[in-house]
DNA sequence: CTATTATATCAGTACATTATGATATGTCAA
DNA sequence: TTGACATATCATAATGTACTGATATAATAG
């Protein structure tokens, strides 16, 4: 799963704000959003902060498995977290999150059915 | 990996412009980005029109690995074809998909060194 | 119609990512 | 303290996706 062994804390802008990055850094955000659990979390996040409780009861799968994602997505930068006494409380980290989210519903609404049934994606 | 007789899933209601679509929907969506070799193909194609032939050129890898990244690509609306003589020339399906890449430049650009260095992302 | 170039498809293999289950860590209340 | 709840981490098993190399189809020139 996660290995990253150095603790979360997203990093500070780098000295070239429009930097050109390797297709494989790309690769790897859009991986962040390619999984089923992980948008599902996204999305929860839409409509505002959770805890890992909340999000483990709304999705309905296994707490370990919640908490695995939610380590991958605030180490990316997606989400970030807030403790508040016993809890953790998520939220998402960046607006365009949002934004690229809602672009994407667009696209998707327009070929639904040959993503759903394409071979290749998983 | 989805094989593709699966029905696809009932869209949603018509009477809501902005349906809501399954998480795994989308997840689909962006794993047709999270691949180095997709993106970088999306990312030639941001500069205009090209053949297949031009893309493996400028790819330098195998034929026959473009060529079934093209199909998917294509498949799901990412790029669409059009046959001029011989060749086929690719380009880019939807504005949006450009939109997304350069809200994603700006994601990147604040968490480069962790995205790169998660171990979860491929 | 034949040779040549361009593109697409496919099966099999290699590899990478996710889920699971157990357990560790952190926080609070009594 | 101790007990109870909340969250995080880890190794391993299970699963899915991409690459390779051979071959099939398409279009054109000669």
């Amino acid at each position: 799963m996660v290995r990253a062994q150095v603790q979360p804390q997203p990093v500070s802008p780098a000295s070239a704000p429009e930097a050109e990055f390797s297709s494989a850094l790309y690769a790897r955000f859009f991986s962040g959003l390619a999984d089923e659990t992980r948008l599902r979390i996204v999305r929860l996040l839409l409509d505002g902060p959770r805890s890992v409780g909340e999000l483990v009861a709304g999705l309905g799968i296994a707490q370990s498995r919640v908490s695995n994602h939610l380590s991958c997505l605030k180490w990316c930068g997606y989400v970030r977290t807030q403790r508040s006494g016993k809890y953790v409380i998520y939220e998402l980290g960046d607006p365009r999150i949002a934004e690229i989210v809602a672009l994407a519903q667009g696209v998707v609404a327009r070929n639904a059915a040959h993503i759903e049934a394409c071979t290749r994606l998983g």
